[in-house]
DNA sequence: CTGATTGAGGAACGATCGTTCTTGACTGGT
DNA sequence: ACCAGTCAAGAACGATCGTTCCTCAATCAG
């Protein structure tokens, strides 16, 4: 029945939250995002209900997929510097977490899988754990440092 | 000779700088700035020629008048936990810094501010220096916390 | 093949954005 | 008193926002 769906979904979420970790919610259009996605308006709306439904599945995609990673990294003591898996996170925290409960929430629990990592890596290297927030202040620095021509 | 000035620009680009310190840029609309300022758009654009020149001359006022404080406090050792002059430094340090220069060189500025004072702080009380990023990355989880009713 | 159902494509909607224009009231210098 | 010049007030502009609607092509069940 009906014309099979032209697109993954995983791959529209990936790509949707590579886009949110760029730019501000607001500096994200939806042309934007049907133009890197390659998926048209319609099928947006009609698998995510709005703008900000895909988006807190772009952020929950990346809880769930890319976090993982992150987490295992830092609890091997890797330094992962080049690493920007954060960027999201920063981004939804500081700006979408202080208006949206259910970002909130997410990142929340975000900040607990680092958290714990953190501490199992200052386990196993016999250090005092670095902080969460220093890490994320890092992150921070990084991006704060100017314009760079960004992918669009 | 022509009708004097009806507001202060001190107080006015005071007024603004709050208000971009608890929501993003893009947040913040003109009709906001208008109705918390009280003063008349043509007045905005006639001194602050944009938008964004009214957010980088609050920008410039909030690191002459507010981050010395600031910068003070974190010398003498004061844990400002209940500070709110971070705020605006985060947001554009963020979400403004990435794309746009000026403000990212102002931001530059602010870290070497801070960072010296913080150089300063350890210097006093004998301890290793609190690193600018951990600092930040306080403020940054302090707001992510979640929706709190933010005064309007 | 036929009919029903779904996605693709794109135009169009109202709302809101930053910005500009028009009009009239007010003030200071001559 | 008068005129030049500035400010106040608000309407209006084009652009863009997120979202919806309409039409046609593509697909599967019978």
């Amino acid at each position: 029945m009906g014309r099979p769906r032209g697109f993954d979904e995983q791959a529209v979420t990936a790509a949707a939250a590579q886009l949110f970790a760029g730019r501000v919610y607001d500096g994200v259009s939806v042309d934007d995002l049907v133009q890197h996605l390659g998926v048209h308006r319609n099928s947006l709306y009609k698998v995510f209900g709005s703008k900000r439904g895909l988006y807190i599945a772009a952020l929950r995609w990346h809880l769930e997929h890319r976090l993982p990673r992150l987490a295992e990294q830092l609890a091997a003591g890797v330094a992962a510097t080049d690493d920007s898996v954060l960027d999201l996170l920063l981004l939804a925290g500081v700006e979408r977490a202080p208006v949206d409960t259910d970002v909130a929430a997410l990142v929340t629990t975000a900040w607990q899988t680092l958290g714990q990592a953190l501490h199992r890596a200052a386990r196993v290297n016999g250090t005092s754990p670095t902080a969460l927030s220093t890490l994320l202040g890092e992150r921070l620095l990084a991006r704060a440092a100017g314009p760079t021509g960004d992918p669009s």
